[in-house]
DNA sequence: TGACTTTTCTGACGTTTCGTCAATAATTAA
DNA sequence: TTAATTATTGACGAAACGTCAGAAAAGTCA
């Protein structure tokens, strides 16, 4: 029992290993830099025995977007928690989703990879829905309090627009957002200073615009971010002023 | 002369055959499915013939998107020429953009590839220029109708908030929206039944959370999307529904 | 027209990387 | 200790990229 333990412990720290280096590479140097023989190089280990733990490089990729999918998925579970009006808690979603952008900004590169059908085609069954379950979830929760606010009062949809709808469009605007802001570092010569500021406010205009209560003219947003990051995010919010400073660190 | 020209005439006819086949196959296929020799036995020339027109495949993909950016761009500068208040302008680039999605819902899957560092890292810089230039002018003619707008007095944006930032706003929940649109085929399980239509509400609703006048509650949105798509598009609507009946027929 | 030059085209070739699998080594069970 | 099972290895075949020396075609000029 202990042995087996012992030896399935040796594995899934192997996948690990593999996963942190695949990472590295796909950081440093996008997909074709996701390369086979160099993990299986730079972790001593023969192609096979990578192959033994992902059937193609594709998955492992895909792994890298379901881990951080979960994690995302976790953190929009903790701010959904945040007590107060539907809108403060969507709020604490936005500060959630920022810091996620901001401490794993590879995500939305390897995202979207995966979203291309030559590779998402390659990923097996599994991995694909628990991708999808992930992602789903993330947006069933954000779903939720869109209809709270619904039967709260505090929000009126027109007609034939849904709380999934607005979910859409929501999530949309951000990881768009994010993708551009990431991918395109230029966006300054068009004019955009901080992106990351930039969809804070126009994530609340959206809302604004549907007349979701209360209007972010209604309440102090800074003090209430403040907030929020201090009671629900703290550890999160100290680890990322060090992870820029360690980001460059090497794995082997 | 009149030689040189016939021979150019021939060149820029082969370069278009590639282009097209290339643009099935990567929209049948994907990035993998995009492969040199294939087009080579395809258009019956040998490999070298066809790298003498591009050095590498990504400059396939980059000449595919910059003819889209470009075109778009095109359909834009038409819809701005809409007559009425800059906001009314901005729903005549709405519905550009709608029909852009709609004629071309390749380009976003191309345009997803080419943003991948690996890729773009691969294309010529005068290519890359091109296909930013492009896009630049695109954001910059809809800052300009915003920057209509606020001299007009129909827009007072918020401190620390730029026109530009605006346009990254609209800019990222359009296209965000329509990738996620056309590459996630089963956003209906998530309760979005006409990614489209959300679309056109949201950046309404946008726009209202500027209170942008005239507010989208102040005019009859179906009624200016129709004349615009009579007055600006008739052409172009008139083909899209010939394009989807023949948006399967093979080049060959 | 025919000989020579220039341009264009060709496809075999070298290279890289993927993913496989028979052979080998390590581990477990008897 | 030996047999059976499991894990690991790296040589190998296949696919695709991109190159380039030589063949073919087009152009030039006496």
């Amino acid at each position: 029992m202990s042995e087996k333990t012992r030896k399935e412990r040796e594995l899934e720290e192997r996948e690990a290993k593999i996963l942190a280096y695949a990472r590295k590479l796909v950081l440093a140097e996008g997909y074709h830099g996701l390369n086979m023989d160099r993990i299986a190089e730079a972790l001593e280990y023969s192609k096979g025995t990578i192959y033994n733990h992902f059937p193609c490089k594709e998955e492992i990729l895909a792994a890298l977007a379901v881990s951080k999918a979960d994690h995302r998925l976790m953190l929009f579970q903790r701010a959904a928690a945040f007590e107060g009006r539907p809108r403060i808690k969507m709020q604490a979603i936005g500060v959630a989703a920022e810091l996620f952008a901001h401490t794993f900004p590879d995500h939305f590169i390897t995202e979207q990879m995966i979203r291309l059908s030559s590779i998402w085609e390659k990923v097996s069954l599994t991995r694909q829905q628990a991708f999808e379950t992930s992602e789903l979830r993330c947006m069933n929760l954000l779903a939720g309090i869109v209809h709270q606010a619904i039967g709260n009062g505090d929000l009126e949809l027109p007609p034939n627009f849904s709380a999934e709808d607005l979910v859409f469009g929501l999530w949309s605007l951000t990881s768009g957002g994010y993708s551009l802001a990431i991918s395109n570092p230029n966006l300054k010569n068009l004019g955009v200073e901080d992106p990351y500021h930039s969809i804070r406010v126009l994530t609340n205009r959206l809302a604004d615009g549907f007349q979701w209560e209360p209007l972010s003219s209604e309440f102090n947003f800074p003090e209430i971010a403040q907030k929020i990051q201090v009671d629900v995010f703290s550890n999160e919010v100290s680890q990322l002023s060090s992870i820029s400073a360690s980001a460059d660190q090497v794995l082997d």
